[in-house]
DNA sequence: CGCGATTTGTGCACGTCTTCACAAGCGCCT
DNA sequence: AGGCGCTTGTGAAGACGTGCACAAATCGCG
């Protein structure tokens, strides 16, 4: 009840930024599932939508969803629910969708490549504003509309563009050094493909998606599963009798749509 | 000093399963992280390593390490620290890493062509064993050594290989009625690259990677930082004046290499 | 105008994760 | 053998995230 809840027809841009709150980590990250699902319910013809229903969309718990709505400021009506367009609005602006970011991609191999084409990033807010490889052999390469560039004309592109977010795909040997000339031309946020740890100064963040790595807490689970199916067969001779509980360990279970 | 500590030459598998520990969540998350690290240090000759040491190749806190550890029972010595070869047995028998996985990949389209290139897969414990797409024009198309076949053929590839795992790679629309086909066949793990909430019965795991989502986390960072710097110089009108608060929401920092 | 149905926003309790700080253990050197 | 330095493993405390359950607020209807 402290933050400001008028409704910004167009929430202010230039200059006055209307005080972020500070989300906790957990709801941030959950909020680009919540705008998606605000976009499918638009897209569908609803105008409003309760809580129940929104949480249902997006997969998630309806007290955990109104608790992180919460952090954002008063939208929502008792008794009826959200406005959709107007959550769709907030959101966005919370998140800093309102402008098309900037993104320049290095590494233009196998998964850069892909990434390239990949149209859920113009959708969803994003511009793929260069594709940068160190293979020369690779320069000059149009892909998608756009020719790729040498990773050392970064200061170049970084002047005609304002970067903001960097997105490394190349091979975890040249990860580093990438991201070194990213963070030197102003680059503040980079998401790296490249299975190793990157190391930046502060203010920069990093988040790291390793396909590798989610196969392998699947595998875990896997492991775990058969582990526990595999009991009451043979029973293991000096075995301490797991109580035979239940996973509950599910991201997602029983959405009805 | 409750779980099995005997060091396996060879962690048995044919039957017996020695009891898994149920490991927090957050730590199985970060045994694969820990695993690469090892596999590194491996490499490069080392033969023991101290929990400071690991932690920092692998970008996190020591303490927090050395709890992760712990959970799998007590190896490492005290005054030297971990026995680098015996660790990533241990790791890679607690993820399952020790039979080699078979994958199904569905959806060959833009990002699934990739994902079947990629080598990570193979070079950490996955085999991708098929390559299903519903549109008939890309059945027959071979990528990578592997044909890709229709995805209605599911029941027969699963009869060919043990399947545990799948990869979903298909447009939102159609991810649903991939994973209802792959549950069908007896898929308890589902890796989802589909913008979409996935429904699936109780015990199917479900892990999902939205390259979107991690760019609009990132992106809210960046409004954050934007509007944290923009305050100092202009001061909007009637602000409650944040704290100028640290960041302190990286990832990673200050990794000495 | 008042009442009941509905739904948000939130205080509170609980569980999980993180971090500190230190005792226990190990090897090496004298 | 004994002591010293180093490192692990862990208890305890704090931070964080989750979920329940309910009061407060709003709408629609009689």
């Amino acid at each position: 009840m402290s933050q400001q809840h008028r409704h910004p027809g167009a929430p202010g841009r230039a200059g006055a930024v209307p005080a972020l709150p500070d989300l906790p980590e957990a709801t941030v990250a959950r909020l680009p599932e919540y705008l998606r699902a605000l976009h499918n319910l638009a897209d569908a013809g609803h105008e409003t939508i309760s809580s129940e229903g929104l949480s249902a969309a997006a997969g998630v718990n309806s007290a955990k969803l109104r608790k992180d709505l919460s952090h954002l400021g008063s939208y929502g009506t008792r008794g009826v629910g959200y406005d959709v367009a107007l959550l769709i609005e907030q959101i966005e602006y919370v998140l800093g969708l309102t402008q098309r970011r900037a993104v320049a991609l290095v590494g233009v191999g196998n998964l850069g490549h892909a990434l390239a084409g990949y149209d859920g990033f113009a959708s969803r807010g994003f511009r793929i504003a260069a594709l940068l490889d160190a293979d020369p052999s690779r320069v000059g390469e149009e892909i998608n509309g756009l020719v790729v560039r040498h990773v050392d004309d970064l200061p170049t592109v970084a002047a005609e563009e304002s970067l903001a977010i960097g997105v490394i795909a190349t091979p975890a040997a040249a990860a580093q050094q990438v991201a070194d000339q990213l963070v030197a031309v102003g680059v503040t946020s980079i998401l790296n493909f490249a299975p190793c740890v990157l190391s930046v100064p502060e203010g920069v963040d990093v988040r790291k998606v390793d396909l590798a790595i989610e196969l392998q807490i699947l595998s875990f689970h896997e492991h775990r599963k058969a582990s526990l199916t595999a009991l009451p067969a043979t029973g293991g001779s000096a075995l301490t009798a797991l109580p035979g509980g239940f996973a509950a360990t599910d991201t997602q279970e029983a959405i009805g749509t």
